[in-house]
DNA sequence: GTGGTCTAGACCACT
DNA sequence: GTGGTCTAGACCACG
């Protein structure tokens, strides 16, 4: 795993966000076991705690669950997991189309300017 | 004006971000003379030390400027107004296309997905 | 305040409790400002640390919020701290019947050990 | 045997404490013999260790005695299970008593309550 | 002065 | 070796 951080937000929000992400793309699969939470810091390199932290907010989201002194796991939720997936792509969607249209854009507008985009 | 703040990012970069749009977007016209900080902080009710760090901010970014003991004013200067507003609409782009990429979906997947949200 | 904690449990989960059972029963008022993590702490002798993790939990149950920079605040959530003290009331009364029914004793003499405790 | 165990607490306390309840309520009947430690084991699926790490503390408490070479057996003594299972509904209804007057309810008011719910 | 974050390091129970 | 908890201490942005 590489993660960068950026400075102007917590750490432990970054992973969890890009865990988040892994999960719900598929890069994760469902009830695939985990690292160990100190080999998880060592290899994003970051403190243990922060590493810990981070996992239990994935747990509160229950896209994880610890199976006591066993480790920790993938949900085998799918139905959650296809859930998140849905509500993330549609909030990001929603984002994008709020801030694009608050600068004066339609909505065939954007879309064309998406698919220049990808032709430069 | 009708600012919302969400509590977990400063309060002063929010106002930054919102009165940017506002300019980029023209509702605030070039040249257009501002409020005073006190009655922009009243209208928006912040303290206003946190509207005077936000419209620094902006005069940092060229986006105002400061006229001695007169006030402070909408910059003149529209090719950099129109340079701001296409950065942003580039780098909101972007950071959408990715995200949705990083869901595994592909860029006409993605144009379709938008088309359908406004149809709903 | 005067907390005691057993060794067989996480103190912040004890501190959450104990927390959640002030505010339930109204030691707290609706919207009372708490005093800082720090002087929390000292008072119950505990980490901040701690204590700042027993914060975050209350909030996560959203029987306390945090204002950004000026502090923690009980909930105005009238309704919500009253479908908590009812369903923590409705859960150990649940708890304590099925506990006593799987000793061998009916509803009315749960009752009527009960009574008898009283006059002891 | 169909135990459900939540993960917060040892998995062998939890064990003891449902045995002692079959114990005292009567379901294992005084002098009964136990099934072997490996049997109980694969009946309630859990480690063989942490099985007879149950049985231990069970065997201290004197609800079962072991036989060298023979097996184990609940305890003879009527006596001895009475008091436990006295010393059970006390503590148990005292909890239920303290933590129903910590709501701000009298007495009279809880017995009311437990009423209530058996009629629903 | 407020809450928040992070690191370092230690200890513990459980399997 | 696993997750969990706790302490001590430091630093930071914000208002």
């Amino acid at each position: 795993m590489n993660f960068e951080f950026d400075n102007e937000r917590p750490i432990y929000i970054q992973i969890v966000e890009e865990m988040e992400k892994l999960i719900i793309s598929g890069k994760f699969t469902s009830g695939e076991k985990l690292p160990s939470v100190r080999d998880l810091a060592l290899m994003i390199k970051v403190n243990p705690n922060t590493m810990q932290k981070a996992l239990v907010e994935l747990e509160n989201r229950k896209l994880i669950y610890t199976e006591r002194t066993n480790g920790k796991y993938i949900s085998k939720d799918g139905k959650l997991i296809n859930k998140v997936r849905e509500n993330y792509a549609k909030s990001i969607a929603e984002k994008f189309l709020s801030e694009m249209e608050s600068l004066g854009l339609k909505e065939n507008e954007i879309i064309n300017y998406l698919k220049n985009m990808g032709e430069i």
